[in-house]
DNA sequence: CTTGCCATACTTCCATACAAGTTGACAAGT
DNA sequence: ACTTGTCAACTTGTATGGAAGTATGGCAAG
């Protein structure tokens, strides 16, 4: 069947995490579709090797929630849950509000100019029309806040939380008017210049509200690519 | 060797649950300490089935952080990370401020009253001098207030993050002063009650932080428990 | 044409065997 | 006394065969 051509996996090395990364990728790029099918032995056979070490990535991208392992039935790339996309949303916002009132006790020069031209990087690749560098450059943005913040490991958690919403990102960015997300951090930026982390709270709060209205438009465009869509946080 | 008894598992039913269930109780219980050397064979032959069973068990243990898989060299029962133990509350911080901030504007006298009677609960435990059952109301506690807050699904992320912090409260829990706690439910309920959202904010950021001041005294008393004793959040 | 049954071809789960690597003891040589 | 090489007893990693359960499609009866 389809599902691509397997480029063969390095010899060296153990094989289930050269398996687990490939898979991911592919699920968060949608090469591996929501709701569809893989089995032990097709992929097995795809990338010449034995089922256990393919379900030993399928058990570790079960513990993430990227598929759904149904005994006797098969295994499926998870649809994304919206309660759930929303619950990670909430949970960001409260995080990286208290990251940047953080990061704004911690303000130096260099700190201020190293974000500014974050920022005009982020203008060139909107004007460039080049939604996969935004993205980049957006998600290296807020982990340069935990940074800042100084405490970088908090990019870690977010980096799970992320990864649901993502899928889909990668598919419909143009839809995220990137152009919005630049002025919002132009002004998250500004308020940390200010020192005012009033405004800095009040500006990374709408930032990331901003999903909130775009989601309802990915959905429709995607319907398949999501299960449970009711109301919620 | 003494890993104690095995109560056998369940014949009905997939294996792999219920080891790593079993586990992970007895990791966070500290019955298996941290450090401490487990292998794929010991652990077959004490629940009396075969290594892959096993095996699957600690990848997902793995993934959640409480075992460390070297391969050809051993699995190890995880110490606790100080920074990440850190990380771990500032995020709950986070979120739980967030958290109350979202119930208090949807506060009923039902909510207040149940509430109410959690902490007569709580005033009783610790009277009692029952350190367990405060932890287990402490949870809920805390849990209710996220169903509160129409936000459940985010107790499920606090979860992963506090069971870091539980397998040490578990041990040392009388060194927790619980009557300290239940001041600070109080102050949180009150402000609750009176509709106070700052008031509330402060509540729980101090009760959250509480731990900080426990941490340097645990980590004093099991050393071995640790690693990564570095200044951080 | 519809409906119920049953064989068959799947799926994941578990057991077992083997392969590859690490560690530690121990003896031989310097 | 100290270093070094070998070997044996571990460890986790991979392959493979069967067991149990599920979906599917054909076929017969109504």
């Amino acid at each position: 069947m389809g599902t691509a051509e397997a480029i063969s996996l390095s010899l060296e090395g153990a094989v289930v995490p050269q398996l687990h990364k490939r898979l991911r990728d592919r699920i968060v790029s949608c090469d591996l579709a929501p709701g569809q099918r893989i089995s032990e032995t097709e992929i097995a056979a795809a990338y010449q090797v034995s089922r256990q070490p393919v379900r030993e990535a399928f058990i570790k991208l079960a513990e993430r929630q990227l598929v759904s392992i149904r005994p006797q039935r098969g295994t499926y790339i998870r649809r994304i849950s919206v309660p759930a996309a929303l619950t990670a949303r909430f949970i960001r916002e409260a995080v990286e509000v208290d990251l940047v009132k953080r990061a704004i006790t911690r303000v130096t020069p260099d700190m201020i100019a190293a974000l500014d031209a974050q920022i005009a990087e982020q203008r060139k690749a909107v004007k460039a029309d080049d939604p996969a560098a935004f993205m980049q450059l957006d998600e290296t943005f807020h982990k340069s806040l935990a940074e800042y913040a100084e405490a970088p490991e908090v990019s870690e958690y977010l980096e799970d939380l992320n990864v649901q919403m993502n899928r889909v990102r990668n598919i419909s960015a143009r839809e995220f008017s990137p152009g919005n997300l630049v002025v919002q951090h132009t002004a998250i930026v500004d308020a940390l210049r200010n020192g005012d982390a009033d405004a800095a709270e009040a500006a990374m709060r709408t930032h990331l509200r901003e999903i909130k209205k775009d989601l309802p438009k990915i959905i429709a465009s995607y319907p398949d690519y999501f299960e449970g869509n009711e109301a919620q946080p």
